[in-house]
DNA sequence: CTGAAAGCGCTTACAG
DNA sequence: CTGAAAGCGCTTACAG
């Protein structure tokens, strides 16, 4: 016997409170204008029959659907899923709901898929993970069905298109700063793929705080890496060829760091003594190995509350209600133990 | 100017093809009985259209909501990332979406976040990941809600209550049975904590494969551990003292094995010629560190999709229509680098 | 093989 | 401050 047929609609409630049931969605939607008692009253038949507002019918009826839909491409990118624990758990508080959608980011019918999504769901708002954020076929899509959407550190910035994002110029700079502060001087950096903006940013911040403190950069520090593991390792072993060999090791994103550290305890180096190493992400796999790695922690919670934010917002504000623009926020410098004095 | 309030409907699909709304609703669901002229007429409408049938519409008056639910707690465990990309791709092909919530299994008001949730987006089904399968809370609100719902790796079966799972038991025994073949005979084994089923299943596994090979198991092989990086590496320092060391170390999963493996390296111990070392769960940092563990792959992506198959196929059958039991899925040993021969 | 009618459970726009 | 009416876009159950 499914409880599912027998479950209370407003007309349930309206007639236990006495009311209309247009009362009834005035209370349970909150709106001003009802009389303090009447809504007592219907908050009162709505415990008493436990009633909650279907999504179906309040869609339909009311062109919000309460749901949020998030793209995403990589699924085991660390970054995706803080993106979406951020962005659940403040759906759960605004009374929503969040659809995810993993999709390639060259598929060839890919603006079609996100047309159908969109077209089907009716999502009151999209969150583009990147390097879906960038993607020209999603943001047509998109664009073509008026469907608010927030992108998550996209290469670039497009005007009307809201966006999120951190400092990673800064944050670069600072981590930099920090291992010039413990004594080093001979600092290599591992750059990340040219085709991410965040990789020719961080390398950016690096060269400033370098410059910064009157330190030279000689070019055979700079490596080419991909974000990957493997060009991590490769990029250490040169680097640790080197003569004078460098100190220190700045790797563009943790997994390159894992790699760097990967390739100093294969050649029998004690870490983090004979090679201090810093990552970027703070990914999960950075405090699984020893050492831990330093690293620095994007706020990316935070950008996806407030993503949430932004679409329930822009819902509220009727169709095509513009949302605000490009906001940066702060970011926070993680210390473990992959770095030691110079 | 938002193309959303001029998207086609059934009534100007069934216009233009000259028929009637029901006739397009057949068509469009893939009715049978349809004459061939009439399909084609009515497809060809729907392409020039564009028209997508609206879920809230479809939801409201036919009692499926095309949505299926993914709950799960702990949002960074590589499981729960795997379940979710093989139910979102199981859902495009199917035409359902995935929408997901993260729970705390030790929320006070579990029961009613479920309930909530269930009561609003009346979900097709639910695709329940550990622990949260086995929490009686969200289990009581499912079926008070009459929820078609599907365990993923519960600790334990329930009559009635369709699951998916591998065989832990098996899976350990092959991989130490590989660890034997390669001529180790001291081979020690980190636990999983108690309140999970499969550290019991794992360790079975091995116990078995030991003694079926005639090797005696020393109780000094045994460690306890907790699923994380530390107490792996723990375990391998008591490990490692031991006289005779143990050649090779079986941990009950990856962040554990990555643990023995930093443990080993901070001795100075050249890897995996002076210890080898197998994981379990083929977790993304498995191939991201140095040796690259030897693991075993749960067909998490294969679990995912037949949940996603359940879920319809109940649908299809009516609400209330019974999902099949308590099914076990092929695994997949995965060899790298961690396993030397002793 | 096809269609006219009713209704799913809400919200909108309008009255009073 | 409150309500009666219409309608959102589909599917169900029933005819023919």
């Amino acid at each position: 016997v499914s409880t599912r047929s027998t479950a209370a609609t407003i007309v349930d409630v309206a007639r236990l409170a006495g009311v209309s049931i247009k009362t009834v969605s005035r209370v349970v939607n909150q709106e001003p204008g009802v009389h303090e008692h009447t809504r007592a009253q219907v908050m009162k038949a709505v415990e008493a029959l436990r009633y909650r507002p279907q999504q179906s019918a309040r869609s339909l009826a009311g062109g919000r659907s309460f749901l949020i839909g998030l793209l995403y491409y990589d699924p085991s990118a660390a970054f995706v899923g803080s993106v979406q624990q951020g962005a659940t758990l403040r759906c759960r508080e605004l009374g929503c709901h969040l659809v995810v959608e993993s999709l390639h980011n060259d598929a060839p019918d890919l603006k079609q898929q996100v047309e159908r999504m969109v077209m089907a769901l009716r999502p009151d708002g999209m969150i583009l993970a990147p390097p879906l954020c960038d993607n020209a076929d999603v943001l047509a899509a998109l664009s073509e069905t008026g469907t608010p959407c927030v992108q998550m550190s996209p290469a670039r910035d497009t005007p009307g298109l809201p966006s999120l994002r951190m400092d990673d110029r800064a944050a670069a700079a600072e981590l930099t700063r920090r291992l010039i502060e413990r004594g080093h001087r001979r600092i290599a950096f591992v750059q990340g793929p040219p085709e991410q903006s965040a990789s020719a940013l961080r390398l950016r911040g690096y060269r400033e705080a370098m410059a910064g403190a009157g330190l030279e950069v000689d070019p055979a520090w700079i490596r080419a890496g991909d974000f990957r593991f493997e060009s991590g390792r490769a990029a250490a072993q040169a680097l640790l060829a080197l003569e004078p060999r460098p100190t220190a090791v700045f790797a563009s994103n943790d997994d390159m760091a894992l790699g760097v550290l990967a390739a100093a305890q294969a050649q029998g180096l004690r870490l983090p003594q004979a090679l201090s190493v810093v990552g970027f992400d703070d990914a999960p796999a950075a405090e699984l190995v020893w050492p831990a790695l330093t690293t620095v922690r994007q706020p990316i919670a935070a950008m996806a509350r407030l993503a949430v934010d932004l679409i329930v917002q822009a819902r509220r504000a009727g169709h095509g209600g513009a949302l605000a623009e490009h906001q940066v926020l702060p970011h926070a410098l993680i210390e473990r133990n992959s770095v030691a004095d110079a």
